[in-house]
DNA sequence: TATGAATGAGAGTTCATTCAT
DNA sequence: AATGAATGAACTCTCATTCAT
């Protein structure tokens, strides 16, 4: 009985915490971190102002545990479809591609990203990089250094090549148009990347 | 007499307005627009509260000033360097170069610069795009399209092109490490843009 | 459940809403509109600053809504005690008697009304007329129009010397003593008025 | 040599008070005392935003000034036309009308007058009555004293009676319309007066 | 005498956070 | 768990006043 009700009740937490983060994605990408209005994101998750001090403790903690999150979504998004080629030009092209697909179908959430890690505050800014390491990794183990190995790309420093990719999908991702799309073509930008890398 | 002494004081208070905007810079550098504090420009500069307000209507109207200011520096800045090279390769190069340089040389103004145009706010944003449209055109004109003419690149749209490389320098150039340099090297995403231009 | 919290809160909002108006009555009366200090009103009240935004948008809606408040107050007030009365000419004497009685029961509410009157501000000297519209219906329409059919008094302009018997009203009464208290004898203001309209 | 220099001077600086005071005037009628721009004043008058504080100590010594020059020129104004008449009735005939006109004719220096003696500062207040003190006199002593003499004017207590009808005066004559012309009649107003005198 | 750049106290307003219900 | 009234620090901006020139 007991169990059941906790159970309940945390089912009930996370859905709120869900409904908060979203919100919270929703207003920090339209004003950026000091210009967002807790009570605007309590009230677009449905709740009134206080509920969103039973979940997070602070403003600063519901922007770390949204970044947290997204960094999460966005690696597996990225990763799944990164994988499913096995050619590695293609991989790199696909990693553009996923990317930017993101960037459309979670258009808050990247641009809290994008403005935070190109934002001013440094602790934050950190806090984006420890999230984006395993993404890091990936770019690096799973398409440039095989790439390398195989002869297609030539040879660089693969960690600091995975940030240079890193650093232009973000920049380039985050050019948005009127319509909250990029306005660079992910595919030009891959070409770009590819040529650059290709011996 | 009357002459000389306005003069005098418009010397001053040109001085003063120097003086508040390199202070400025440092401030939304380091806090952001909305979080950037006037006291603290007022007081960087050696001024009292008050005093900005004899030189900029408004905090708003002190980072407009800024980004004009800023932009017509860092065009002189890089044009300058670009045209003392004719070969349009080595043109592309000290774009980045030169780019990298304005950044380690102007380093508050570069990220005020990096963070409006990457931060949430459409209006201000609206305004570095415009500042800096002789930028679009310059490098489209004076490396993309004879570049092309002499076949050294890949025929593309200029402008395009013109837009993703500002957007590849801003990117790059504005991930900066603890001592505030930018920790990728300019020749190396040079090169990428390079071969990626290259036929 | 809910329903009975709600009505208590409301209950209770209405409670702050009285005390912040009450408070705003005593310091728009103490240094006028300008002068008013919006911390002075909250504390006053027994409240913290920030909390008469939780109640009024800013300090212009306080003095707006102060006005419209003490206006039916001020019109309800009257009207009763004028309406006891039957005879014209003791109608006429009763609207200065009470009108002063007014001014001594409810002063802060009463300076606040003839300053603002009296002000250079002319919006809110239109805003006061048109809250007070009902005042001049009120006398035209109960004393003087009766008054001039039955032949007490001599063939005037009703609406206009309404105005007047109003302007006298509230120049009058709005002479105050030290203590407060108007310095005129509301008697001896009614006999002249009502002197001055006999035929 | 040294005493016409002086002289020059003494006419340089009377005149440069005028304008200020004149400035000074306008400024105060248009926002209030509280309201009221120092720069402004100082602008209207042709000078710079210091000159004021070389003729008045601070803004309250300026408002202070004004409203001693202006009860002097106020009294002189209504003096002059009252005594042109010798029957006692249309003394006080002739005291609304030349009141009126003085409103008329120095409206900015009128409209301070009235906004101060209903405004919320005590001792501003203060200062104007004390000012206005020979004008009491001056009703008390040339209109009533002598009309009750003759009989023309019923008994009454004439300085509490000169105070009335100053009262009612600057009561009515402040109302102005958007013009800036008082709205009420001054005949009407002053027959009012004339008929509740009257024996 | 006239100037106007500099000053800084003080204002209205916002909003993250608390906490009793 | 959810509420929202209350809080008060912190902010931008105004403007009377000073004073070196």
């Amino acid at each position: 009985m007991v169990r059941i009700k906790k159970e309940e009740r945390e089912l009930a937490m996370s859905h709120t915490r869900q409904r908060l983060l979203e919100a919270a994605a929703i207003e920090f990408a339209r004003a950026g971190y000091p210009g967002a209005n807790i009570n605007t994101i309590s009230t677009t998750a449905g709740y009134a102002k206080g509920t969103i001090y039973n979940y997070y403790s602070s403003k600063q903690a519901l922007l770390l545990a949204l970044i947290t999150e997204t960094a999460k979504q966005h690696l597996e998004f990225i990763v799944l479809q990164v994988r499913s080629e096995t050619d590695l030009t293609r991989r790199l092209e696909k990693f553009f591609q996923a990317g930017f697909e993101f960037v459309t179908l979670f258009l808050p959430q990247a641009q809290v990203m994008f403005n935070t890690i190109n934002g001013p505050n440094e602790q934050f800014k950190a806090y984006v990089y420890d999230s984006y390491q395993p993404f890091f990794q990936f770019v690096s183990n799973e398409i440039l250094t095989p790439g390398i190995e195989q002869g297609v790309f030539r040879p660089v420093d693969t960690i600091s090549m995975a940030m240079l990719l890193m650093t232009i999908y973000l920049g380039t991702a985050s050019q948005l148009n009127a319509q909250g799309r990029p306005w660079l073509d992910p595919i030009q930008v891959a070409r770009l990347a590819i040529n650059g890398l290709h011996r």
